[in-house]
RNA sequence: GCGCCUGUAGCUCAGUGGAUAGAGCAUCGGCCUCCGAAGCCGAGGGUCGGAGGUUCGAAUCCUCUCAGGCGCGCCA
């Protein structure tokens, strides 16, 4: 929908580029108007040009509609201006287009034809990206915020498939450091203690439930082989066997989510690899490492960074940002053109530091995204939920996931922008009625699939009956009450929508679009009957309802949320 | 002290420099002898935190300011 006005816009101001004298044109964007009594379309590209060409801008909107006109004349191919009803200018300089109905039933047809394919399209070019997200810590189970990252992660990379991306979902595991250490000693505690020794509980240690069932999942297998072992000793096996059951609790909170990873990177073979050294060694070469203070230092600065950050401490041991440039430079090395991240809000700090490594590495600014998560604030019935990590006390994913539903959980979580805090009550969660805009959409597209088991009943011809588009033409034409127009030119509005989406890495926009497409549907079904006992009509109406529901689905799969036949 | 994010209807939130700022919930009033009422129709509700500025035009960009959140380690 939008292309054929881009198109033709575009023409027609290449025609003016001479009479107004101008070496270039500018990009004419292509918007919705807000109301529809306005148009089905419109560009503010007249307003825009006010100051170059020194003009008001009602006066060249006045050419650029004189240019469209004449251009049909001259046949340049493309389409032409007999799509649209009407080109009127308005307000400060909008030039609103609105479609003939011919036009829509034929783009219409074109949805039913092509389905899906029809509502994607091609701006990665198979252009590689890396989406890093998650990458929680190995030491407890996923909590509610890291399941607001995996369903954004999630969704950003169904998006971006589509967009013909080729992605990869990463998850980065710190399996490498203190924290997985501690991980370790909590569990070897615990391990004692359950072994009837008395043992101390380390300072800031781990102290959830897992933990001990950790420990009893190790007296299981070894039974007391330990007990009389020192943490020295035996720490590393505690770590280890602790943060793989960690691991795999991790890998199975977020499978029962619908989040599956294409690949997960351990920092810890980063260092056996030497891609740490590796990687330290490449900026030693470029001239961006310098000593002082008996430390090793980024000069991270030269690239934007507040002050330079340090790598090799005192004592000789890597910062953790050693490994995070290693991780970085293995991305680029992977042969990634674009690399995003998401991370929780809490890190925007470490964006600078990343950036300028990255950038050390000869990544484009561009090329380097974040998209920061805030925190989720958990309710129930009003009340906040109240969370400790230090006593181990907070809600898992799993536990919501349990309770509330996957697919409740992700669509809230994609109903607000990520960066925006975000309340989450349980209970209205739970409640299956309109509080819930999930079922809002599901809903639909249940209707939908009721309303074609009531159509075979009744015997009405399967509008999927082979046709040619020609006949389908016909029955479609019959769609000409308001709310079936409107229905039509939001279903056109979808590829808009998905491209803003996948451009500005934000899939709540799907999310609103799905609701508001929804609600123009319920409001149809309604005030119309789909199975008329006019044949043609009601199969037209049943195409309706049809390429609603290709687009609902397309759009919900986005989202990673199921599209219910029955509910 | 410095940096980042947020501030829009009673509540939760959309809003990529454009037209009369929107949605859901909540409140009030209607709609099932007919395809799913998890639905629909209607009503009320706004100093876009505040003040300047940029321009044809600002919720959106800039500066200042107020309020809330987060971050500022040779921690991870």
């Amino acid at each position: 929908m939008r292309q054929e006005v881009e198109i033709i816009v575009h023409n027609a101001l290449e025609s003016l580029k001479g009479p107004w004298g101008l070496d270039s044109i500018p990009g004419a964007d292509i918007e919705v108007p807000r109301n529809e009594e306005m148009g089905d379309v419109a560009t503010t590209v007249a307003m825009g040009l006010t100051k170059i060409l020194k003009k008001p801008p009602r006066k060249i909107a006045e050419e650029i509609v004189e240019a469209i006109q004449n251009l049909s004349l001259s046949k340049v191919g493309g389409p032409g201006v007999d799509i649209f009803e009407s080109i009127e200018i308005a307000g400060p300089g909008f030039i609103n287009f609105r479609f003939k109905n011919e036009f829509l039933h034929k783009k219409l047809e074109v949805l039913l034809t092509e389905e899906h394919s029809s509502l994607r399209n091609d701006i990665g070019k198979g252009r590689k990206v890396q989406v890093e997200f998650v990458s929680a810590n190995p030491t407890g189970p996923l909590h509610v915020g890291h399941g607001r990252g995996a369903a954004v992660g999630n969704a950003l990379c169904n998006i971006l498939q589509a967009a013909g991306f080729e992605v990869e979902r990463e998850f980065y595991i710190n399996d490498a450091g203190l924290q997985v250490k501690l991980l370790g000693e909590s569990v070897f505690a615990r391990y004692l203690q359950l072994s009837g020794i008395e043992a101390p509980f380390p300072e800031d240690g781990y102290k959830g439930d897992y933990i001990e069932s950790i420990a009893e999942e190790i007296i299981k297998r070894a039974g007391d082989e330990y007990v009389n072992r020192s943490l020295e000793d035996c720490g590393e096996f505690f770590t280890d066997y602790a943060y793989k059951m960690m691991l795999a609790n991790i890998e199975k909170d977020l499978k029962d989510f619908g989040v599956v990873f294409d690949r997960w990177q351990s920092e810890k073979e980063l260092y056996e690899k030497g891609k740490v050294q590796d990687s330290l060694q490449t900026l030693r070469q470029k001239d961006l490492l310098y000593e002082k203070d008996g430390a090793k230092w980024f000069n991270s600065t030269g690239f934007g960074d507040d002050k330079d950050r340090v790598v090799v401490k005192q004592d000789g041991e890597y910062t953790y940002f050693a490994s995070d440039i290693a991780y970085h430079k293995d991305k680029l090395d992977r042969g990634f053109d674009t690399i995003i991240n998401i991370w929780g809000a809490d890190h925007h700090g470490y964006i600078p530091r990343i950036r300028s490594a990255l950038a050390a590495f000869g990544l484009p600014k561009d090329k380097f995204r974040v998209i920061l998560i805030q925190m989720v604030a958990l309710l129930r019935n009003g009340e906040p939920v109240q969370m400790s990590k230090r006593a181990g006390e907070f809600v898992t994913l799993s536990e919501v996931v349990d309770e509330v539903g996957a697919d409740i959980t992700k669509f809230i979580f994609l109903t607000r922008r990520a960066d925006s805090q975000l309340e989450f009550d349980i209970e209205v969660a739970k409640e299956q009625s309109a509080e819930n805009p999930v079922f809002y959409v599901q809903y639909a597209f249940a209707r939908i699939s009721s309303i074609f088991r009531q159509a075979v009943e009744k015997g009405v011809k399967s509008y999927e009956s082979r046709v040619t588009s020609q006949e389908k033409m016909s029955y479609l034409a019959l769609l000409t009450e308001n709310e079936e127009l409107s229905l039509i030119k939001k279903l056109l509005q979808y590829p808009m929508v998905f491209e803003g989406a996948a451009l500005s890495l934000e899939p709540h926009r799907i999310t609103y679009y799905l609701q508001e497409l929804a609600g123009m549907f319920h409001s149809y079904y309604n005030r119309h009957r789909v199975l008329s006992d006019d044949a043609g009509l009601a199969n037209a109406r049943l195409s309706l309802c049809k390429a609603v529901q290709i687009v609902l689905k397309e759009g919900l799969n986005m989202l990673g949320v199921s599209a219910p036949e029955r509910m």
